[in-house]
This record gives C-alpha cells, sequence and structure tokens, in this order.
RNA sequence: GCACCCGUAGCUCAGUUGGAUAGAGCGCUGCCCUCCGAAGGCAGAGGUCAUAGGUUCGAAUCCUAUCGGGUGUACCA
C-alpha cells in the first residue's frame, strides 16, 4: 500500500512543489466507484498556485504520467485520481502475501524496544465477571498488535491480592466459625459468598468495617495464620482464574500481584520523604497534588497501612528497573483516570523522566439496568453483575443448538461450541471502539447474527473448506506456486474487491497500534469476511477455468484473515 | 462544583492526523439454494451526524458554549 503511494508521490511531488512525504500522506483511498484506487486532493494547492483546485487537477491530470503500475490519471471534483492497472496490483498484493504468510503486515515499528502490558488484572476472591472480558481481551489483543509491530511485549496480570478486601474475606472466615480444616475444599464460590455475608452483616454493624481494617493491618505486618489464610484464599481464586483465561486463549508472562509490591512500599515512602513530598493530613499520609487540580495522593491511611496507589509506584519504579520498558500501559476501565493522573503525577514529581513512557489505556464501562431502571455500573457483590463463566456457558449451550440445527457434522463438539462462543463474545466486545459504555443485555450478548463473531469466523469457514476440498491443509498459501498464475483473469468486482481489502492489512494493524484500539482491526476481519462471503458467492472456484488463480486468492484471503483473527483473539476455526 | 468519557438511521454501532454522494448489523418490505457451507448473497425503505456559534476552500471529525447520559472525586481496589 505504502509502496503505491510513494510511487504516486514521486510523480506528483516535483510537478507541485510539495515534499514526497506531504504528498505521500495528503493521498487518500476513495469511496465511490469512478473515482480509481487512489486519490490526490488539490485543494490545498489553489492559494499557492492562485487557481481553481479542479483548475489545478485536470492540469495535472493532462500532463503526468501514470506511475509504473498504474494505467491513467483522471481529475474529478478537484481530485486528482489515479487507476491502478488491476492485474499487476493482483500480483504485487497476492505475491506478498503469498511470500510472507503470518508475517504479512508485520512492520519495525517498534524494533528494538519494550513494552510493559498491564491488563486484566482482576481482585482475588472475586468470581471473574462479564466486565472483566473487555480488559482482558483488549489487552490480549494489543499484546498480540504491538509484538506484530516488533515490539518485546511483557504481558503483566497485576493481580489485586493485598488490600482491606482480605481483611473482609478473614473477619467472616473466623466469624463462621471456619478453620484450618475448612481451607482443603474451599472454592471461589465460598469466597464470594463470604463477601456478600459481609456487606449484609456491616450493614447491620457499620464497626465491622473497622475491623476489616484492622485485621488487614495485622496481615500487613506480618500475622502467620492471616497470611497463610491469605495464600489460601490467592491460590484458590488463581486456579479459577486460570481455567478461565484458558478457555479465552489468553496468556500472561507475569503474574505479579499488588502482595508482591506491599513490603516495598517503604522504599517508596523513603524515595517521597527524600524529594521532601510527604505531608501529614488528617492523620494520614499523603502528597499533595492541589497545584495540579487533583485531590492528594494517599500514601499511608491513619493506621498505617497502605493504598493501592502506593504499592502501584512501587510496581512502576520495579517495572522500569527491571524491564527498562519503552511504553508501560494500563489497560484499566476509564473509572480509574483519576488514580491514573495521579500515579503519573507522583512519579514525575519524583523526579522519573520516563513518567511519560506509561499511559493508562481507559476503555468504558459494562452498564446493568439497575432496579430503578437505570443503567449504571455492575456491582459483582449484589450480583447484578453477570459472571463471565455463566455467559460463556450460556453462550455455548445455545450454540450447540444452533450447530446441531445447521451442520449435523459437528453436533455436539462442544469444545468447538465453545470457541465459537468466545469468538462471539470476544468480537462483541472489540469491534467496538474501546471508550464506549457498553449495556449489557443477555438477549444482546447471546445474539449470533449479523455483523458478530460467528459471521466472521464462518468466513473463514468456507475458505478452509473450499481447500479442503481442493486436497490442500488451510495453510497450504505458501506450497502454491505463482509460476503461470494468470493475473488478468481475477477480474471480477468481487475478486478486485477482496484483493483491495487484503492490501490494506498493514495499515490497519499500524492504526490499531498508534490508536491502542483493536476495533478497527475488528472492523477490518468484518469487511474481509464481507469480501469473502460475496466472492465464494459470485465466483465458483473448484471446476473452473480459473481455478488456479482463484484457489490463491482463497489461500491468501485465508491467511490474512487467521492473521486479523488471532490479533484480535478470535478463534479462527476450521468448521462450525 | 470540578475531572474523564459518550451523544451518528426506530435499536446497537462503524466512520475521528479535516476531504467527493455519511456506512454496517438488527428490525421492517421483497428476491436468490438441481450451484465449493444459506451462520450466506442481492434489492428497497429509513439521517437537520444532540443543539448553537466559531476556524477553514471544505467539519460527523478541530475550538467554545449549552443540553442529555455514564463514571470518578481522602483513608476500597
Amino acid at each position: 500500500m505504502t509502496t503505491f503511494k510513494r510511487d504516486i508521490a514521486a510523480v506528483v511531488a516535483p510537478a507541485t512543489g510539495l515534499t514526497l512525504e506531504a504528498v505521500e500522506s495528503a493521498i487518500t483511498l476513495p469511496q465511490h466507484e469512478g473515482q480509481g484506487d487512489f486519490s490526490f486532493p488539490c485543494f490545498p494547492l489553489a492559494k499557492s498556485l492562485r487557481k481553481a483546485p479542479a483548475a489545478i487537477a485536470a492540469e495535472l491530470a493532462k500532463t503526468l504520467q501514470p506511475p509504473p503500475g498504474f494505467t491513467k490519471i483522471e481529475a474529478l471534483n478537484g481530485y486528482l485520481n489515479f487507476f491502478v492497472d488491476k492485474p499487476d496490483f493482483a500480483r504485487r498484493v497476492l505475491s506478498e502475501i503469498a511470500r510472507s504468510e503470518a508475517a504479512y503486515g508485520d512492520n519495525g515499528l517498534g524494533t528494538g524496544k519494550r513494552t510493559v502490558i498491564d491488563f486484566s488484572s482482576p481482585n482475588m476472591g472475586k468470581e471473574l465477571a462479564f466486565h472483566h472480558l473487555r480488559g482482558t481481551m483488549i489487552g490480549n489483543s494489543l499484546s498480540k498488535v504491538y509484538r506484530k509491530c516488533g515490539y518485546e511485549v511483557v504481558r503483566v496480570n497485576h493481580l489485586g491480592d493485598w488490600g482491606t478486601s482480605y481483611g473482609k474475606l478473614i473477619v467472616m472466615f473466623l466469624r463462621e466459625g471456619l478453620g484450618e480444616a475448612d481451607l482443603s475444599g474451599l472454592t471461589l464460590e465460598k469466597l464470594n459468598a463470604l463477601y456478600r455475608s459481609f456487606d449484609a452483616a456491616s450493614k447491620q454493624d457499620p464497626g465491622l468495617e473497622d475491623e476489616a481494617r484492622r485485621v488487614f493491618a495485622q496481615l500487613e505486618s506480618g500475622d502467620g495464620w492471616f497470611r497463610r489464610l491469605w495464600s489460601v484464599f490467592r491460590d484458590v481464586t488463581l486456579d479459577e482464574l486460570k481455567r478461565l483465561y484458558s478457555i479465552l486463549g489468553v496468556g500472561f508472562d507475569i503474574y505479579m500481584g499488588e502482595a508482591f509490591f506491599a513490603d516495598r512500599v517503604d522504599d517508596v515512602v523513603g524515595l517521597l520523604q527524600a524529594r521532601n513530598l510527604l505531608k501529614e493530613s488528617q492523620g494520614a499520609v499523603v502528597v499533595d497534588l492541589s497545584a495540579f487540580d487533583m485531590p492528594p495522593a494517599l500514601i499511608r491511611k491513619s493506621d498505617g497501612s497502605t493504598l493501592y496507589i502506593t504499592r502501584d509506584i512501587a510496581a512502576a519504579l520495579y517495572r522500569h528497573t527491571e524491564y527498562g520498558f519503552a511504553r508501560c500501559f494500563y489497560v484499566v476501565d476509564n473509572g480509574q483516570s483519576l488514580h491514573f493522573q495521579q500515579l503519573f503525577k507522583v512519579l514525575e514529581l519524583m523526579g522519573n523522566e520516563w513518567h511519560r513512557q506509561c499511559e493508562h489505556i481507559p476503555f468504558g464501562l459494562v452498564l446493568h439496568k439497575s432496579e430503578e431502571g437505570n443503567w449504571e455500573k455492575g456491582k459483582t457483590r449484589t450480583g447484578q453483575a453477570s459472571l463471565l463463566k455463566d455467559v460463556l456457558e450460556a453462550a455455548s449451550e445455545k450454540i450447540l443448538g444452533i450447530m446441531a440445527e445447521k451442520n449435523p457434522e459437528v453436533a455436539g463438539n462442544s469444545k468447538l461450541a465453545m470457541e465459537i462462543a468466545v469468538g462471539a463474545l470476544v468480537f462483541s466486545e472489540l469491534k467496538n471502539r474501546r471508550l464506549n459504555d457498553i449495556r449489557f443485555e443477555w438477549d444482546q450478548a447471546l445474539s449470533f447474527e449479523g455483523d458478530s463473531g460467528p459471521y466472521v469466523q464462518n468466513a473463514h469457514v468456507r475458505l478452509c473448506s473450499i481447500l479442503r476440498k481442493a486436497g490442500l491443509s488451510p495453510a497450504s498459501l505458501a506450497s502454491m506456486t505463482l509460476e503461470g498464475i494468470r493475473w488478468e483473469l481475477l477480474k471480477e468486482a468481487s475478486a478486485v474487491d477482496l484483493i483491495d481489502t487484503l492490501a490494506q492489512f498493514p495499515d490497519k494493524v499500524a492504526v490499531s497500534m498508534e490508536s491502542r484500539d483493536p476495533c478497527p482491526l475488528a472492523q477490518y476481519a468484518l469487511s474481509i469476511a464481507d469480501g469473502v462471503h460475496r466472492f465464494v458467492h459470485e465466483c465458483r472456484v473448484l471446476g473452473s477455468s480459473k481455478e488456479k488463480e482463484r484457489l490463491l486468492l482463497v489461500a491468501a484471503a485465508r491467511s490474512v484473515l487467521g492473521s486479523a483473527l488471532d490479533l484480535i483473539g478470535v478463534p479462527a476455526i476450521e468448521s462450525m
């Protein structure tokens, strides 16, 4: 794509007096038929040339020679429209895809740089709710996209395994008369129930909150029994967590929770003190941020225990010295933006120039309908938010029914049903821009029609099916010879459009990276699927006189669609 | 009050370093399986891009204000 733009720039720049870069970045892709394949708008030239844009375009169209690979240049509405030589375009695009395969779309933007991506990061003792899927899959996708751009990526799960919540769990555990003997059979459901009963009990007895804080303070100062309970609670949660991650196809390089940083907070306090940033206020130790129009950062509570910003400072310092990151991303919901503003400001005040390399990647909240009928942030503890495992299960069950109805060959394949369920749920999370709030409704979450994961997966399935019937494996692109391919035969509108779409993949990868949003790639997967469905509908592949050419396009489309699906975390299945 | 985010078709949303005639899906009206998978394709209806100003040759996109919705705002994470 960029090589085509560069070729155009080489012709246009000398004639207009603009730089190559200026021309290249001004070139756009036209939307409508008859406008060619690449356009250069002549409007900015009107002032310097003191001529109407339409006249400039007309004159340039007359005098310029089409660059190699182009057939003609036309002027229309003040635009200079460039028409590619279709067979040559097909040759260049498909050859490149065939040559690079899974590496197609790679770019070296991040070569030699390391990026830490902190995502998912759930709290221990609580079930994963549906809304955790968003951050988890955005982080998962971004880590793949950044890897594709050459970055070395460190995926960190910053577990919420420290804090007053543990005081609450321990208080309830003891209140219910449980002990060592009950630890072996402990489940995450039970821990969740403890949270709920704590909430109920503390409504009756507000003193319980204080007790929980006291217990946490004891835990933090090293109480052995409490430490033992904490450790079991954490393990129980982690087991269930990893079960769900494996269903989702998500992996982490490091599970390092807040507890790990708990005994580094004294160092943080020391550093803050050395910079003379600390101040006592209402019995607590804070960094005053009023000069920056922000509430103070609470470093230590009045009972001496720490808060999560203190541990986040410790974690940032640790990550910087340990990984020497070029970038450190925090994929956390938009509700925490003030926290991250405070965190980055404190890092700056501490004299860390690298605070600029830290970035909050916020995403919109999942809203649930309250009893009053308002849309608001769901709460796991009140049971208002839906659990991720329940949604996954309901989705795969429904899909199992659809499979039995549509394709007897795969009926009863529950593993496949789960892959389709994951594809559906993940795709619907990522097809919209990450900052949009999402309203959770069961019938919408379980809707698999239209622009959905299954639709995109189905396009991949059909390509695989054609390749299979041709006696080829889905990944057979590499083994196909380009010798004797008659490129001019790929001339039907659906074939031409599909090739055009495939050519855009590298640009979409870069856009997704720059915007730190998987959405452009999800939308792109959708447009490949559209193109695939139209192509296989219009153009018979097997047994056609153009079988060799069309089979190559099928294999190339399969390869690019597979890459796109992989980047957004939707399973690229081969039958359904 | 202040801060962050959102407002595009009846509904859910793409489109955003400013470019030509604003696009999908769902729902609605029809059409297409002796044809590699119909979880598909084709056609139709549906829009003052929240509102009002501004910048510009050009604004859904940038700036300002207003309205509406979500979230956060000192000892939870």
